[in-house]
RNA sequence: UGGGGUGUCGCCAAGGGGUAAGGCAAGGGACUUUGACUCCCUCAUCCGCUGGUUCGAAUCCAGCCAUCCCAGCCA
């Protein structure tokens, strides 16, 4: 991914006319998160397009944590954002805050009042947003507006001093009223909160808005280009006001690109919060979720992430990419990587009839097609293994070519078997297979040149761990969720099913939470955090592909 | 009905005057000790629409249509 990033794309063709032109000399990006929620999908968007532009040029990108409003944010974000940065591999060049411009933002508030730029408002939120006019009538003057310098230099002081209530004043840009373009209608710079700050503490009773402290950071920071989502497209005249205003050598640059959306998924932290807090999920690394920590649980891997992401592109064109896609680059790495394990989820048992009873015997099996150097484990053969229920058929389909009375397959690695009967219960349901095995076939190939159609997957009984296995589906039903009033009623009530008592070969005891294996035409699988060597848990991570049934 | 964006295959996305890359999906075939993988082949006479400029346009111009963003003391 990191070639399909460093691929021209739009962005680049600006850096490189500035290049050029000598606009700039150097390039410096920033990836500004809130601490206000979990990282997810569109973030790793923002995260790859930020760093590795900053690669691709020579340059360095900084971890900046957007902490302007404490009143949404919370120490456990700042934890878990970069958790999840370093889980995708990349690593910043400096870690910086907002908060940590607090002053340096101030200054430059008083700056701008003493250059007749900001004045002190008293307006109420009610009346500020009627003054503002819509969007087809300008605005109107604040009657505070023309306070004098010294005026405001004075009620700005008493605001930081905490003089005033939450709301009862606000330092506001003096721009233009009728601009066509809301955000320029005198917006807002500071606003008062008597709220404890997670980095400040009660240093501060006044905070900046995003508009005034972000471009200010971005300079100080000597960011370069300040790559962001779309929607603050509208903000761009007013990031570069305040730039100009204060002024800059090295004036940053802003330029925004569509932000991801994959559909069947929720990527906006007020959705997440939600299912988190009505328990619909079981966290914000819920294996269900597109959160960096609920694909690093289900299996992701970071580097499958980040080809997604490569493979997805960038421009300016709102898009909703196929979640087909995103599981189609994990298919990609873990094919190429994970091990190969045998597990039946759905077990039948098996009686080899003719293997004598008590004698069992031991295989070497690579643990990759691929990979000889992966090395092989053992799997252990005896007279009654298991196999998947769906591996036969009392009365097969047509084009069926495993399990059924009379027919012969291959089990992996193992023998070639016949089915020679079956038990069923009072109710028809097959409650266990009869084979018999040929002896010669020790390995999977008959020294007569005959050919099986099918290969299954099997386990034996002596040597087989029991685990509980969670199937994932799709959390929502629809394609785009978040339409309808209540979210809830958009959930897939089958995004989640619980197998118990399933079987994996033996030496699966062995694997470690996070471990990621195939449990051939089963798919890919990862061992959960909560996983015990008393207790397996496994997630499915994917499924594979299949063209049976078509 | 204001301003700012965007419209190329089912989904993404290159290409920016010289005759439509690639990926995912889909379909067909070969191979196969995973009905997986791999490997072949197919898949836009056409680039939102309508005019115009030109020897020639998806690429330039005009008009129109569709769609997204903006009226938080959120980011």
């Amino acid at each position: 991914m990191e070639e399909a990033l460093k691929m021209s794309n739009f962005i680049h063709d600006f850096i490189d006319e500035d290049l050029k032109n000598g606009v700039n000399t150097r390039v410096q990006t920033r990836f500004p998160p809130e601490p206000n929620g979990y990282l997810h999908i569109g973030h790793a968007k923002a995260i790859c397009i930020d760093f590795a532009t900053a690669e691709k040029y020579g340059g360095i990108c900084n971890l900046r944590l957007d902490d302007t409003n404490p009143s949404k944010e919370d120490v456990e974000y700042v934890d878990s954002i970069m958790e999840d940065i370093k889980w995708l591999g990349f690593n910043w060049e400096n870690c910086y805050y907002a908060s940590s411009y607090f002053d340096f933002i101030y200054e430059c508030a008083i700056k701008l009042i003493k250059k007749g730029k900001a004045y002190v408002d008293d307006l109420t939120p009610d009346e500020i947003r009627e003054y503002r006019g819509t969007l087809t009538e300008p605005g109107k003057n604040s009657p505070y507006r023309d306070r004098s310098v010294k005026e405001n230099l004075d009620l700005f002081k008493r605001m930081t001093d905490g003089e005033f209530p939450n709301g009862a004043k606000v330092l506001r840009a003096k721009i233009d009223m009728a601009s066509p373009n809301l955000n320029m209608r005198d917006p807002i710079m500071y606003r008062i909160s008597h709220t404890s700050h997670h980095q400040t503490g009660d240093k501060w009773c006044v905070y900046p808005m995003y508009d005034f402290a972000h471009p200010l950071s971005d300079a100080r920071e000597n960011v370069t280009y300040s790559l962001c989502s779309l929607e603050f497209e509208n903000h761009r005249p007013l990031y570069n006001w305040f730039i100009d205003e204060i002024g800059f050598e090295e004036p940053p640059r802003q330029i925004e690109f569509a932000r991801l959306n994959v559909n069947y998924c929720v990527t906006s932290k007020r959705k997440c919060l939600d299912l988190v807090e009505k328990g619909h999920v079981s966290g914000w690394d819920d294996p269900r979720m597109v959160t960096l920590s609920g694909m690093r649980r289900r299996g992701y891997p970071a580097e499958a992430v980040k080809d997604f992401i490569g493979r997805v592109g960038v421009s300016k064109a709102d898009s909703v990419v196929d979640f087909g896609l995103l599981e189609a680059c994990v298919r990609d790495n873990l094919n190429a990587n994970a091990p190969r394990a045998m597990a039946v989820l759905r077990p039948l048992k098996v009686i080899i009839d003719n293997y004598p009873e008590g004698q069992s015997e031991t295989i070497d099996v690579e643990l990759h097609p691929d990979h000889p150097e992966m090395g092989t484990r053992k799997v252990t053969f005896s007279r009654e293994i298991y196999v998947e229920q769906d591996d036969f058929m009392a009365e097969p389909v047509k084009k069926y070519f495993r399990l059924f009375p009379g027919n012969e397959v291959r089990l992996k690695s193992a023998y070639f078997v016949t089915c020679t009967g079956y038990e069923a219960d009072d109710d028809g349901n097959v409650t266990c297979l009869h084979c018999t095995y040929d002896p010669e076939s020790k390995g999977g190939n008959s020294p007569d040149g005959r050919k099986v159609k099918g290969t299954l997957h099997w386990v034996s009984k002596e040597d087989s761990v029991k685990a509980t296995v969670n199937i994932y589906d799709r959390l929502f039903k629809t394609e785009k969720p978040g339409s309808a009033e209540n979210l809830a009623d958009e959930l897939n009530p089958e995004s989640l099913t619980v197998l118990e008592d399933c079987l994996i070969e033996g030496g699966f005891k062995d694997a470690k939470p996070g471990d990621v294996f195939q449990f051939m035409r089963q798919g890919y699988f990862c061992v959960d955090k909560d996983s015990t060597p008393d207790h397996l848990v496994i997630n499915r991570t994917v499924d594979l592909k299949s063209s049976w049934g078509k």
